[in-house]
DNA sequence: ATCCGGTACCGTCAAGCTGACGAGAACATT
DNA sequence: AATGTTCTCGTCAGCTTGACGGTACCGGAT
């Protein structure tokens, strides 16, 4: 054990798809470092706590959103020495999923306001190095749509497959061919669990309201086609 | 800033592949906290220093072995308030894919011998989480292996369609058909450069000699056949 | 020199999946 | 009732994969 200590931080990438779009969770910074920049959530581990307890007790505390059955994993880890000018600082970087959901209430965060959605597309600066773990973050749940059944986490407990395709539109910026999308999604065993009741969105043919299935995986994976050679 | 600061360490998955068996980097601990058994290679990280420079000067130190060109990415960040111990202390896991090197010169790290290659399969207890995250690693390398050209990173410089394959069922355990798995490999464009040169392994005819190109993935994957639900 | 085991490399073929449509069924609105 | 919209069922060609036969090339034994 040496001296040279770190503070642990949590930070949040939280997504959900609203109006068709790709939407991440944001606070915007009232204390000094980076005041009036908007910022991921996220805090600072406690003593006895581990990664994945302190980024949902962030997520609670900072903007009243409740972590209950919505999908969680841990990103990748920050330590440039200096990404943040009060000291050494290390943030473990997560990526929650979660549905469209009414915009979070008014925070009582010590440190920034309450937090809303801002769409991905249109955020142009982050405090910190919150940019990059948002790129990591939108880069992650792009590829895991292809492979794994995620794209549901986005979803309400009842969904169509319209719904789930447009979770792919909005996250791929792509539009699968609504035909082609249901064989595929309907032929993975295990993906989607009929319910029985059906839903209408206002106009057309009301479409049939599935639940997720116990399949986490996708085999073959559904590629987004425009897929260049990506990182490593 | 509060007052609980963390020791920040990184530890290293090293697997190269040795006579057809998916090996990794262990060090015998001669220091007090599981004095005597092995551990993956790491250490603290020091003021100033970023992860990545951290893991590969702890990988020098402790072992000799120089990530010079080799293939080295972030894993996971652990920190379970009871794993170590001397305190509260976070490690940050790497994992490196090192080709079929010489046994490592024996290091002269401070609390443990110099290293050597175990077979994973043999591998049954480890200090700290190590085994966790030694889990967390290989199942990183079996994935990787589906969808990015990364087995090359296992083999020499120059190197055989029969060496890269036997890379693939070392690491899945599986045996892919020979023609078949050429057809895959050299009809993805710019995962092999032919060099013109041939290698004969004493029996059999010579085979091409390749030497990576720059494509870094699989379109489409190449897929294991056993592979059932993985974790999210 | 010839044979033989072993490996590399050339094909073929059916089965499965995907992309690109056509067409009908079930709604809301006009 | 007509129309537009959306869901759901099919069809069909093209690509990729898995399985496998056949041939070229090597070292070593006969």
């Amino acid at each position: 054990m040496r001296g040279n200590l770190f503070a642990v931080a949590v930070d949040l990438v939280v997504l959900t798809v609203r109006d068709g779009e790709l939407c991440v969770l944001l606070l915007e910074r009232t204390a000094k470092p980076f005041e009036g920049e908007f910022a991921l959530p996220g805090g600072f581990v406690q003593p006895k706590e581990d990664l994945l307890d302190a980024a949902t007790r962030e997520l609670v505390t900072e903007t009243g959103l409740v972590i209950g059955t919505h999908h969680v994993e841990q990103l990748a880890s920050y330590a440039a020495p200096d990404r943040d000018p009060r000291g050494r600082v290390l943030t473990v970087g997560h990526l929650a999923l979660v549905p469209d959901l009414p915009e979070p209430e008014a925070g009582a965060g010590a440190d920034s306001t309450g937090g809303a959605w801002h769409p991905v597309a249109k955020v142009d600066q982050l405090a910190f190095d919150h940019a990059r773990i948002l790129a990591d973050g939108v880069e992650r749940a792009r590829a895991k749509l292809e492979y794994t059944t995620l794209a549901a986490a986005f979803c309400p407990p009842d969904f169509t497959i319209s719904q789930l395709r447009r979770i792919y539109e909005a996250v791929w910026g792509t539009t699968p061919d609504p035909r082609n999308f249901s064989r595929k999604v309907t032929s993975t065993p295990g993906f989607l669990l009929p319910t029985g009741a059906k839903f209408s969105s206002g106009r057309g043919r009301p479409g049939q309201l599935f639940r997720r299935g116990p399949a986490t995986a996708l085999h073959p994976p559904m590629l987004r086609d425009g897929d260049s050679d990506g990182d490593l």
